[in-house]
DNA sequence: ACAAAAGTGTTATCCTTACACCCATGT
DNA sequence: ACATGGGTGTAAGGATAACACTTTTGT
């Protein structure tokens, strides 16, 4: 490793980075997914840097192809992190000597003042398959409203990261991308409160979403338990990207 | 100039750029503040470097101070431009030879790979002063619609910036930045018309902004022509303020 | 008096909101 | 039968859109 990232440096445009904030959706809950690093076990994005002959979108595409062994079809850059002191590198030693790097090349990189793009991509978590890297120890799912103290800045790339969804929510394909396959009109509610954060009438939001005509309406789901059993549905891919561009719109 | 930039040039983080979009507004147009390049007269956007000590923001702030003796209290970040083949530099050498610049680091420097976030500022026109820096000939403001053939991917930018302020309207205190002090519920209509890219109803555009509570009617303004005088108005920064926060709806 | 622009009024329609009601389901 | 969640109904209030009407201005 120590060798092949060495070798490696001169490959990436020095101090620009990407950061992606991977959404998934599981219980009720945004999740993120998060690496945690070898010596002080902390955690912090999947990110990654931009080779000297890549596109930025195309290195955010593959780093996140590395984290989730996924191609994601969207990705939104949100917003670009350029203060001045938005990295504390007071635990870079520490970091480096777990790793078994004593390389002065490697070590004067990542001391390097980064600027950094943040990158959004959502996902089914079912789907996506977590990948730690040579740099960690975990790669995991962690609740977005609960997360730990991340590394650097990484806590307000994350926050910027909700506030987008949110702002945008009308624009990006959230049930699509998050849900399963099927789903019932009760859980797509319930993922478009946990994105604006409050409650949304049941009766208006589901007539609502039946209005759009972007919904198919499939069999029956028996839960099991003692209630009237909720119909499932799919989403019209077709009619959906259609309606994409002009936004969708639900309040 | 050729000694002074050579010598400044170890003052600045490599392949990191910022543009600026400054949006003023006149006779009924969108305009955007432009260079025009000594050697081949083609247009771009005031731009420049950031160094290596200071926040991005600052140095989008920095910049726009140079180029129109203005502080901006509001300055909005949209995007950054990361393509590998983004910036076209053939005809560098040209340019350069027209400054009288023969420094090959300087030449180096502007051959590198740059990546640019690109920064949104709104003025009144009538207060900005264009200064053309040392690289070009002419700074000047040219209508939005209708702007020449920009370098590299500035066409780009501004489109994105464009795009930026119809979409977060109610959020940007357009009415406050690019109007004069005091204006006609017309003009204010007519601005949101060009900013949105579409007519709007007189009387309930009227309604609507008086319901806000944001504007203060002043006296009537007679224009000197045979038709009723219309009044002007001022916005209540105050309540301005409050209001901006939640967005100031108008459709 | 006239034309043109500005201010205000009116109405139908749609959307939003809140809540009520009935229906289906396994125990 | 019953409790509970799911589907649908309804009615008030507000926002929107389109257009009509009146007022004001200099010629």
């Amino acid at each position: 490793m120590q060798q092949s990232f060495e070798s490696l440096i001169d490959n990436y445009l020095p101090g620009q980075s990407v950061d992606c904030v991977i959404i998934g959706y599981a219980s009720g809950e945004l999740k993120i997914l998060l690496l945690q690093w070898k010596a002080t076990k902390r955690w912090s994005l999947p990110g990654g840097f931009i080779l000297k002959d890549e596109d930025m979108d195309k290195a955010a595409l593959r780093i996140l192809k590395e984290r989730t062994t996924l191609e994601f079809p969207f990705i939104h850059q949100f917003y670009t992190f350029g203060n001045y002191r938005r990295r504390d590198i007071s635990n870079l030693n520490k970091e480096l000597a777990a790793m078994n790097i004593n390389s002065p090349k490697v070590n004067e990189w990542f001391r390097q003042r980064f600027i950094s793009t943040g990158y959004l991509a959502m996902v089914n978590l079912d789907k996506a398959k977590p990948q730690p890297d040579e740099l960690s120890i975990k790669c995991d799912w962690m609740p977005a409203d609960k997360l730990p103290p991340l590394i650097y800045d990484h806590n307000d790339i994350v926050a910027k990261a909700l506030e987008y969804i949110k702002m945008r929510v009308h624009f990006l394909p959230v049930g699509m991308t998050l849900l399963p396959e099927k789903f019932t009109m009760n859980e797509l509610r319930l993922l478009y409160e946990t994105i604006l954060q409050r409650s949304l009438d049941r009766a208006n939001f589901q007539r609502k979403m039946l209005k759009l005509g972007v919904l198919i309406r499939l069999e029956k789901h028996f839960a099991g338990n003692a209630h009237k059993a909720p119909y499932l549905y799919k989403f019209d891919k077709k009619m959906y990207n259609a309606f994409q561009k002009e936004g969708i719109g639900f309040v």
